[in-house]
DNA sequence: AGGTGTAAACATT
DNA sequence: AATGTTTACACCT
């Protein structure tokens, strides 16, 4: 029965879009909380809009469908990792979160195997080059930095998640890439930026993949630890070049989002990095918002390497200085941008690169627009208050969740919950915003945590 | 000369 | 302790 109703959500979907309420209405026994199993090698793309998982052995069906209210410009649904050897049943596995634009569907696994949520891995997004997703530009983070929905509601388990986007009807950034070379006939590079790409560009990118081009410092943190070899070296000198880069390059901004208790509770107050808005058009730009002219004489210029004695005078980093100029470039105001925008468009390659950004960043905003956000720039991500203050149950993508109560968790929008493996226990979400019937979960026997 | 990475000091949360 | 700011300097174009 299970692969009945697969196949006739599949040959459903194959052939036309459903909606939302026809979905839930056909399909709601397996329409449950935001996990699923699939096997990935057996993702396949039937139409442009929509992918469904093959059915593999007797096992697995799943079904992802993309389309959603809340970011219709930025299509995407997040893929778990399968483990292919360390399953107890030699299969595969994955837990799948609510993404803000995937609807999942799934029929369980087979039997009543239970995977170790301990081996699940998170996905990286170039093994997924088959969905012709690889292109980084179009790849999306999702968040999982909610502490309070991590440890409160999976029961210490949690994994972060990779997740790709698409835009099913826009050139993809290849080709954007080779007709902007080709105008341009300039040779392309192609593996090589990939490597030694700094960490302006990479903290871009990782922005621009994200939802409202914003992220915590943990996720970016995790998105180089999944996207880059700066993220899988050792040390944490990373970390320090990563906040370094985010202080010092006008292009990110730092937002305080305060996230409004449910039951007045102390509002908490996180802080994300987002793109400056003509960041987000031209790209970034060279880091050097807050670097004088600092005499770079090399005081020694005898045998490098010998940096201690130049140390000598250490004390002066930072310190005194450092909170003068603060508090005046706080007073000044911050992103407008202005070092940023002189600095840029010489350079010829970055000029080149801001174009094609600007015209992909153009077709996502002319094919969609958002149906919540007014004229009005909105510079701070849909998650906060303002956002979550307009919600109401009558929106289907907002939920409320009585799992939260006496937490110190508002009532969060999708945005919030991607991401998340919620555990069996965990809040449950739904199209219309109500709990969805607690069903086996993909692991049962883990409730014990 | 300027961009970048790295280390580090200091500041703030 | 994590996060954010700033200085300093080497290295590379």
């Amino acid at each position: 029965m299970a692969t009945n109703n697969f196949q006739n959500a599949r040959q459903r979907f194959g052939d036309s879009p459903l909606h939302d309420q026809e979905i839930r209405a056909s399909e709601s026994p397996f329409y449950t909380r935001g996990s699923c199993s699939f096997l990935l090698d057996n993702l396949q793309q039937s139409q442009q809009d929509h992918y469904y998982m093959s059915e593999q052995g007797s096992s697995f069906h799943g079904l992802l469908r993309q389309d959603s209210p809340l970011s219709p410009d930025m299509n995407s649904f997040g893929l778990g990792g399968p483990n292919y050897s360390n399953t107890s049943h030699g299969g595969y596995y994955s837990g799948y979160t609510n993404n803000q634009n995937a609807d999942v569907f799934y029929t369980g696994t087979s039997g009543t195997t239970a995977c170790p949520r301990n081996h699940q891995q998170s996905y990286s997004p170039k093994m997924i080059q088959g969905l012709g997703l690889s292109d980084p530009s179009l790849q999306c983070q999702l968040r999982d930095t909610d502490q309070n929905l991590r440890t409160g509601n999976s029961g210490g388990y949690y994994r972060r998640q990779v997740s790709m986007s698409r835009t099913p009807s826009l050139p993809d950034a290849a080709s954007c890439k080779a007709e902007d070379d080709a105008e341009d006939d300039v040779a392309s590079n192609t593996e090589e930026s990939k490597i030694g790409e700094p960490y302006a560009k990479l903290i871009h990118r990782a922005l621009m993949g994200a939802p409202s081009h914003s992220m915590a410092l943990q996720e970016i943190y995790q998105w180089f630890i999944d996207n880059t070899e700066k993220g899988s070296s050792a040390g944490s000198g990373w970390r320090n070049s990563i906040r370094h880069n985010l202080s010092m390059n006008a292009a990110f901004c730092k937002t305080d989002r305060t996230i409004a208790s449910p039951s007045d509770a102390p509002a908490k107050k996180t802080s994300e990095w987002v793109l400056a808005d003509w960041a987000i058009a031209d790209g970034v730009t060279p880091t050097t918002r807050y670097r004088k002219t600092t005499s770079k004489k090399s005081a020694r210029p005898d045998s490098h390497g010998a940096m201690n004695a130049s140390r000598q005078n250490a004390g002066k980093k930072g310190g005194s200085m450092a909170g003068r100029t603060k508090t005046l470039r706080m007073t000044q105001g911050r992103s407008l941008g202005f070092d940023g925008q002189a600095l840029r468009a010489r350079d010829a390659e970055r000029d080149r690169e801001a174009r094609r950004e600007r015209r992909r960043y153009h077709q996502l905003r002319t094919m969609a627009t958002p149906p919540q956000e007014d004229s009005e720039q909105r510079p701070f991500s849909p998650t906060t208050p303002t956002a979550a203050a307009g919600m109401n149950v009558a929106n289907p993508y907002y939920f409320k969740d009585s799992s939260f109560e006496g937490m110190d968790v508002a009532v969060y929008d999708m945005g919030h919950v991607q991401g998340v493996y919620t555990g069996d226990d965990g809040p449950v979400f739904t199209h219309n915003g109500l709990p969805s019937f607690d069903g086996e979960g993909l692991w049962p026997g883990m409730h014990g945590h």
